[in-house]
Formats: structure tokens, C-alpha cells, sequence
DNA sequence: AATTTGCTTCAGGAAAATTGAAATGCAGAT
DNA sequence: ATCTGCATTTCAATTTTCCTGAAGCAAATT
């Protein structure tokens, strides 16, 4: 027989409560069963714990035993409680990779909510590109990411949010907004067209069009809203992009071709299981994003 | 079902080996014993602690499992390991008090050889005179005393060790040297006698007489043993305090009266139950007790 | 001395763990 | 795709461990 953890429960309980019958009562259990538990425990190291057969004193052997014990149990019903706490996600570590516009439409709202429900989780986030948070996640450096594979085939699993529908930014003075109801893609080639990243990848011709006319590019999304505001141009970019500016100033035209978008997706790793924590993250975003569709 | 050591001693198990059978070779059980106590503990996660149900790959909660656990068997073994090794007297710790000439004499050889049986433990020795042993004993600050009860009924639990007779100390060049095959209580009325605690408590009356006709008292024994080493006077002293010293300046004679000595006991309070290397010591010092009589 | 209190022991029964065999389910090979 | 071999799971039977309630003791109390 071995000296095992319940061995140390019920001798704590008998050698604090002073008898069987109340450590019994507090242990659910009859005096008899802790009475054979204890001499198992001292059949075990050889000596008796207490100084008579009346559980109220303790032997020396006793006393360094119930220290012992009482260390021993804090600590393991510590890290049973981590462990339960962990799994129901109630603590643990998530790292996030989201695009910006997403991160600061979006996310917000989700973390707050996420956060307020697990208040001991760990949360990281960074926002960044596409292309990077692929490279993140390849390298297990997150547990997931928001973001667009455009169409390109990854080894990721990978689980659509909501469509991004692509327009163009311009200054609130523009003309284009008169003509909003019946945008062409005419009307745009009169403009000049701020090229960026994102719209590059769009794959329709009237666009690509647009693009290899295009005399300016500008990559930094700030650097870019900043040469809309000055009028220097207009830019063509997803919804979310435009939702994270205030629209006093600057104004969101829909495409006058429909269907060009960007599907924004939840991206993990398929074969690493996620934590608890991020599981439970991922629920709380597709939760928002469905509700948020309705 | 309550998490057990044994779960996740299995789990461990199974995570450093990566298969059942493997595991269950390292742990004297079939494989089917431990899939079926990992079930039980993913049952009380709610989560699986694999990938798959191949088990060489971890989830993010098994990984996490994995550190908790392997912490805390650790530390549960430890913590056994060092009750036993308590229980068994291999640590622990003795506090003992004892006459200076028991402490000068048997002690050293007696604690030499305990210590190199049981090198952990913590031993502490205090010498002192016997109603200094008996007052710590009462205040539990030592676990046992070896000490002369003289005949004095205390509440303790007092062992016989040895007789300790008393004698003469005297200068190697004392006329009583030659004399001592006969020697008479005239004889020593003749000297001048030192007195000191543990002669003056002889009960026997020529000897009593000497005490009431001594004008010198001397109560710290290196004192009184510097007079005789000057010649100032003799003293009564037992035969263990004679052996203390160097015997080439100061030599013992035996009293002319038989049977006059003091009883040198182990003493300890009954009541509290010893540590198991106090106990030992104790058997210890009986042992050599009892050999060196032969 | 009688009673109460508290522990131990015992035998039977309940619960849990373990086993071996058979079934299932993957993963790599055909 | 299907097959094959290995690892895991499941199942029923068995063994082991644990628990209970009754009876018996011993110490403390009346």
C-alpha cells in the first residue's frame, strides 16, 4: 500500500478535529473507515501518529506528518484548481493576430465582452497584415488569426467571418458623392487613385486597370487616410477600413461593380488543439460576428 | 471521481513516453488500465489531454497538465520521502542534556557512532548539572536528559545506565596515594577537603561529617580541579569527573566505604511520545551502555 | 462500580481498479 | 481506395480496495 493523497486528508481532519467521529463528520465518512485509513498510514512509516489510541495528541512523528500534510494538500488542491480553472478556460493565455481594421472595428467590442466573462485569461493582441499573420501562426507564435488567405490555398483551417466589401475613400468634398447611385468605373479614372496593398489584390480588370494607371502608392494605411484628407486623392478599401475613421471628413462610395470584397476569416493552425481559453475566444467572435449579421 | 496522484501519475507517464503500452510496462499495468484512468481524468476536464487518441501528441491542456503534474509529484515524493526518512530517524532532530562528565566521557563516542549511522540528523547536546536537565526536561525543551535523579521521585521516566561511584580527586603526589588499599574516613579527616554540590549531597554520615568540618567550597567543577591541581586540597568527586581529566596530575582512590555513588539515568517525560531519532539515539546510547560493562 | 465516550476490529457488502479479450479506429502500405 | 497492422478503447469478469454497522474494549467520567 502506498501513502496516497486521501491517506493525508483524513489524517489532517482527525489530527485538527482532535477525534474520528467529527473528522468523520466533516469527511463524510464513518469513524471505523478512518480509524483503518490512519493505520494503514502509520503501518506505512512504522510508528503511530498519535500518543494514544485517543486521537487528541499528537506524536512527534505526528506532528512532523500533519506539516507536512498540510503543505502538501494546500498544494495540490492548488494545482487542481488551476488545472479545472485552465480548462474552463477560466485562466490561461490567448495571442491573437488580427488585421488592423478588423482589430479596431471589430475586436473591441469582443474582447470587452470576452475579458469581462474571463476575467483571468491572459489576452495578447497584435494587429498586422495578412501575409504576416500567416507567418505568425506557421509559427506558433498565435493561437489564431483574423485575417484574409484571399483566395490563396493554406494549410490552415480556416473559417469565413463576414465579407468585406471593397469602395472607394474620398474627401467629403469630393464629386464622387454626388454621383454616388450610379458610380462608373469612367467616373474613377478621372480621379486620382492612391494605390495600396489591399486594393492591388483585387483581381477584377476594370481595377487592375485602374491600378497600373495609378501614379501613386502609398503602403501605411495612416499615411495613406492622411493623403485623403489633404484631398491628395482617393484610395479603394475595404468597409472595416472606413469604419475605423470618423466619417465627418472622409466618405465610403460603394464599387460600382457589387461582389468585390475580401472574405475576412478566422485562420488556426488545424492540427495543434487550441487551448481552452482561445476555444472559448474564438466562440465569443463568431457568436458577435453572427449576431452582428442579422 | 476526484483527481487522484495516481492519475496523474499515469498521465505523466503516459505524456513522457507518448504511447499506452509503453507506460503501462513503466507502471506494472496493462494499457487498457491507463486508457481507462486517463478517461477519468479528461472526463473530470471535460477536455482531452491529446491530440488525438494516439498519445504522442499533447493538447494545449495537456501540455499544461503535463507541468503542473510533473511538478507535483515531485513534490508529493519528496514530501513522502521525507516523512519516511523521519519516521525511520534518518532526519529529524535530538535535543539532549546531559552531566558534564557524562557529556565528557560516553557522549563523544556514543554521538560519533550515532551520527555516522544517521548523518542527517540535527543533533543538539547541552551539559549541565542535574536539577538544570530535570527543569529543561519539564519545559520541553529537551527530548531527553542524561542525569542523576539521586533518588529524588520526579514524574519522569528515569532509566538506569550506570553507577557512578565516588572517590577521592586528589594530587598525584597526596600522601593518601599510599594508603589507598586501606584507606579510612580518619584518614581523609586529615586533608583538607573541597567541597561541592554532588559530594555534599552524600547521604552517608562520616562522610557528612567531612562536609560540615570543610571550609572550602567550590561549586564549578574546573575550579574545584585547578585547587587539586595546586594542591589546595581534595575533593569527592565521581568516578566519571575523574575521567574527564588528564590522569598524570590528579589521581581517583575509591572511597573506604563501599556502595557510595550516584545512579546516572536516561531521563525523559513520559508522556510525549519521542521522534523517532531521539528514540534511536537513545537506543544507541543503551547499547553502549550496556556493552561497556561487560 | 457503572456509564459514557471514543477507538478498534470484524465480516459483509459496495465501489473502484484492473485484466484479458474483442472491437474499433488510425496510419501507412498495397 | 482498400487493406493491414498497430495502438487504443470498450466490455464483462475479477480482484482489490474501501466503507459500513455491529460488537468489543479501554480509558475517562459519573
Amino acid at each position: 500500500m502506498q501513502i496516497k493523497i486521501e491517506m493525508l486528508r483524513c489524517f489532517v481532519a482527525v489530527a485538527r478535529t482532535g477525534n474520528l467521529s467529527d473528522a468523520a463528520e466533516i469527511l463524510g465518512r464513518t469513524p471505523s473507515a478512518l480509524s483503518m485509513m490512519l493505520k494503514q498510514l502509520e503501518d506505512n512509516l512504522g510508528q503511530s501518529l498519535f500518543e494514544t489510541d485517543r486521537k487528541n495528541r499528537l506524536s512527534a512523528l505526528g506532528a512532523f506528518v500533519l506539516e507536512q500534510a498540510e503543505r502538501e494538500l494546500q498544494q495540490f488542491d492548488g494545482m487542481v484548481q488551476d488545472i479545472v480553472n485552465f480548462a474552463k478556460a477560466k485562466s490561461g493565455k490567448v495571442r491573437l493576430a488580427a488585421v488592423p481594421s478588423v482589430a479596431n472595428t471589430i475586436l473591441p467590442g469582443v474582447i470587452a465582452r470576452f475579458l469581462s466573462m474571463h476575467p483571468d485569461v491572459h489576452l495578447e493582441l497584435w494587429d498586422m497584415d495578412s501575409p504576416s499573420i500567416l507567418r505568425e501562426l506557421a509559427k506558433d507564435r498565435v493561437d489564431f488569426g483574423i485575417a484574409s488567405t484571399q483566395g490563396y490555398p493554406t494549410a490552415f483551417h480556416c473559417q469565413p467571418l463576414f465579407s468585406d466589401r471593397f469602395g472607394i475613400l474620398c474627401h467629403r468634398s469630393s464629386g464622387l458623392l454626388l454621383k454616388r447611385q450610379n458610380l462608373s468605373w469612367e467616373d474613377l479614372r478621372q480621379e486620382r487613385l492612391i494605390a495600396n496593398n489591399l486594393s492591388q489584390s483585387i483581381q477584377v480588370p476594370a481595377c487592375q486597370q485602374l491600378h497600373s494607371d495609378a501614379g501613386l502608392r502609398v503602403h501605411n494605411i495612416t499615411s495613406l487616410i492622411a493623403m485623403i484628407r489633404n484631398k491628395v486623392g482617393i484610395a479603394i478599401l475595404p468597409e472595416t477600413t472606413a469604419q475605423m475613421l470618423n466619417a465627418d471628413e472622409i466618405c465610403f462610395i460603394p464599387l460600382p461593380e457589387a461582389g468585390i470584397q475580401r472574405e475576412i476569416e478566422l485562420i488556426k493552425k488545424s492540427e495543434t488543439s487550441p487551448s481552452p481559453a482561445a476555444l472559448e475566444l474564438e466562440r465569443t467572435i463568431l457568436e458577435f460576428v453572427q449576431s452582428r449579421q442579422i
